[in-house]
DNA sequence: GAGCACTGC
């Protein structure tokens, strides 16, 4: 049936402005598929979800969460009505765990596909597969130029269909020899273009916070000694983890005669756009995340970026007129040193949580399974051992009770299985909110670099009486909770408000799912053993022994660590540590030795020469250790130890 | 005494 099947599917190559995303449901709709299913659009982002939606529901004069709606994580703006619905991938991937065949969609168009986010290259193995069943089913791959040709292949040769779109031309430029410190380089460039170029605005593309700091200070600094003699510059720097009030300054239009300059992280190459650029300096690195199947060990590296990545950061100067591209590096390296492509998320990520969806969708067979790009298959095998250590997996590989009830969670594995265990330990309420809260990563606690003491000292209050950070974390949760959600307090204590919010929503979602797999929520505040052997449960593949040097030496994969001095425990020094990861950061060189340039693997190549190859080989394993205290991790390692000869 | 790219469920 190859022929029959190739006409399911359609490859749709289009740039921003072709109105892809807006106007192929909606013919659809006209054309009557809407009669027997829903028409489903994902999204990598939430905003896109949202903000599409409303947009199309707006061209068809229809109620938002009528016949067009959207659905992401805590919100649901659907009804029975609903027959358009844009929705994160992430969101369509849970949906398949409830309706496995789809079977009320009509049509799936997986948009901006090219990005290849972990959720986008699992749904392709999944819809690729329910295809074969369901030839009523039509598959849209929206995705840009570059990549068309191999999603083709992988749908059995689908026919690409391409739409124009419009753009303003970018000029490019190069660099006629590498540089050996892009950071200089980018700021010596940005005030080139201030004092020679016409008006416009710059973006200058960095790799994260420390770095835009330390451009901001310098580029202060540079044109304050040049006083009147140049037009005003403004700077705004913009991450992520920048408070959002501070994120605004970057959407006030510049003032006449002004220039605003903004250092941004690769949030802004597709999370967020910016008006009035004309001018872009790309040094082209960015902070990637690499996994090690052999270790487990994820870490962020300064990386080069791709040529796909390059040129989206070029467009971002023709957005609303022709733009410029400073790049910081050589013609030569563009096209003989940068991969076409970023290497998929799939490729380069801890997959236990990934496997375990699959495994609870009924399937088996995860080394065959149909990956687009297929990960390396340690790191599947390292996702089934840890599963298994788990006791989510039997010897055989199928799903046991206990791995049923974790899927249903949106957690990392061991997270889920801490929550699983709080069952038996009668603790699940303080479990759910540290899951919550360690979920959420490390931009809980705010740390201005002119009030580090003050905001030290806030953290040290939550770790009276010696415990370890994730007790801390619930007792940063519970003393909120107690102010009545305030902001007031988190301000106070030098708290992220955005970051405890999202902790709220997590926690109130996790609380939700506890009555799905029959767990009560019971809460026992005057015995922390109860919650940290529950904590154990989960993170025992995660213990660490103290050394006579004050290091720790990890028991699975043994090597040297260090407490991060950021944890309540760093002067402590317990006998054993459970710890939630491992960080890579510059400490350590002379006590880990060769071990340390070991770990920093997947070292690609560089399009700049030896400076910036300095920067990337001096970064160091980084520990950052999170505990709680060591009288359980014993008997926990022996449980641990003799479930570690799964071969799969 | 050191660091946290970006998403998403």
């Amino acid at each position: 049936m190859p022929s029959t099947y190739a006409c399911e599917v359609l490859v749709i190559v289009g740039e921003t402005g072709s109105g892809k995303t807006t106007q192929i449901p909606q013919y659809l709709h006209e054309a009557g598929y809407t009669k027997r299913g829903k028409i489903g659009c994902t999204q990598p982002r939430r905003v896109a979800a949202m903000s599409v939606a409303a947009r199309v529901s707006q061209e068809m004069g229809v109620k938002l969460g009528h016949e067009v709606g959207y659905s992401i994580r805590f919100e649901d703006c659907t009804s029975e009505k609903t027959v358009l619905k844009y929705m994160t991938d992430g969101m369509l991937l849970r949906e398949f765990l409830g309706e496995p065949d789809l079977a009320s969609y009509s049509v799936v168009m997986v948009d901006e596909a090219h990005e290849r986010t972990l959720s986008t290259d699992i749904l392709f193995g999944l819809v690729k597969d329910i295809a074969r069943f369901r030839p009523d089913l039509k598959l849209l791959i929206s995705s840009a130029t570059l990549d068309a040709e191999k999603f083709s292949d992988y749908f059995d040769s689908a026919p690409i269909f391409k739409i124009p779109g419009r753009r303003y031309p970018v000029e490019i430029h190069y660099t006629k020899a590498p540089e050996a410190d892009y950071l200089d380089a980018a700021i010596v460039t940005a005030l080139q273009i201030h004092v020679t170029q016409p008006p416009g605005d710059i973006l200058v593309f960095l790799t994260g916070q420390e770095e835009i700091e330390t451009a901001e200070e310098i580029l202060k600094h540079r044109t304050r000694g040049l006083g009147t003699k140049i037009a005003e510059l403004i700077i705004c720097p913009i991450y992520a983890n920048l408070p959002t009030e501070l994120q605004a300054k970057i959407f006030e239009a510049t003032p006449d005669g002004a220039r605003k300059v903004v250092l941004a992280t690769n949030i802004a190459e597709t999370s967020l756009t910016i008006d009035g650029i004309k001018y872009v300096i790309d040094p082209g690195f960015c902070k990637m995340k690499s996994y090690n199947p052999r270790t487990g060990m994820e870490s962020l590296l300064v990386t080069p970026i791709s040529k796909a990545s390059a040129m989206q950061r070029a467009g971002r100067s023709g957005r609303t007129g022709p733009g410029k591209c400073f790049r910081l590096y050589t013609a030569y390296n563009y096209y003989n040193d940068l991969d076409d492509n970023t290497v998929p998320e799939v490729q380069r990520t801890n997959l236990a949580n990934v496997v375990l969806t699959l495994k609870s969708l009924g399937i088996h067979d995860l080394l065959h399974f149909d990956f687009m790009d297929p990960p390396p298959s340690e790191a599947l095998l390292k996702a089934l051992e840890l599963l298994f250590a788990l006791s989510a997996l039997n010897k055989v590989g199928e799903l046991t009770k206990v791995g049923r009830r974790m899927a249903e969670f949106p957690l990392d594995p061991m997270l889920s299985k801490m929550i699983v265990a709080s069952d038996k330990y009668k603790c699940s309420d303080e479990v759910i909110s540290i899951a919550a809260m360690l979920s959420i990563g490390n931009s809980i606690f705010y740390r201005p670099k002119d009030k580090q003491v003050h905001a030290d000292n806030a953290r040290l209050n939550f770790h009276t009486g010696n415990v370890g950070d994730h007790i801390a974390l619930l007792k940063v949760y519970n003393s909120w909770k107690e102010t009545n959600f305030s902001t007031q307090w988190c301000y106070e204590n030098y708290i992220q408000v955005r970051s405890m919010k999202r902790a709220r929503d997590i926690r109130d979602q996790l609380e939700g799912l506890l009555e799905r797999v029959e767990i009560e929520l019971v809460s026992n505040l005057s015995d922390y053993e109860t919650i940290k052997k529950a904590i154990t449960s989960g993170f025992f593949p995660h213990s660490a022994k103290l050394q006579k040097n004050g290091s720790y030496r990890t028991v699975k994969h043994p090597q040297t660590v260090h407490i991060h001095p950021s944890s309540g425990l760093s002067q402590v020094l317990p006998r054993w540590v459970i710890y939630h990861e491992l960080v890579l950061t510059t400490k350590g060189i002379y006590e880990t030795g060769n071990r340390i340039k070991a770990g920093v693997r997947c070292q690609r190549k560089c399009p700049v020469e030896k400076g910036v190859h300095n920067r990337i080989e001096n970064l160091k394993i980084i520990v950052d250790i999170t505990m709680t205290s060591g009288l359980l991790v014993r008997d926990v390692r022996a449980k641990g130890a003799c479930k570690y000869n799964f071969v799969y």
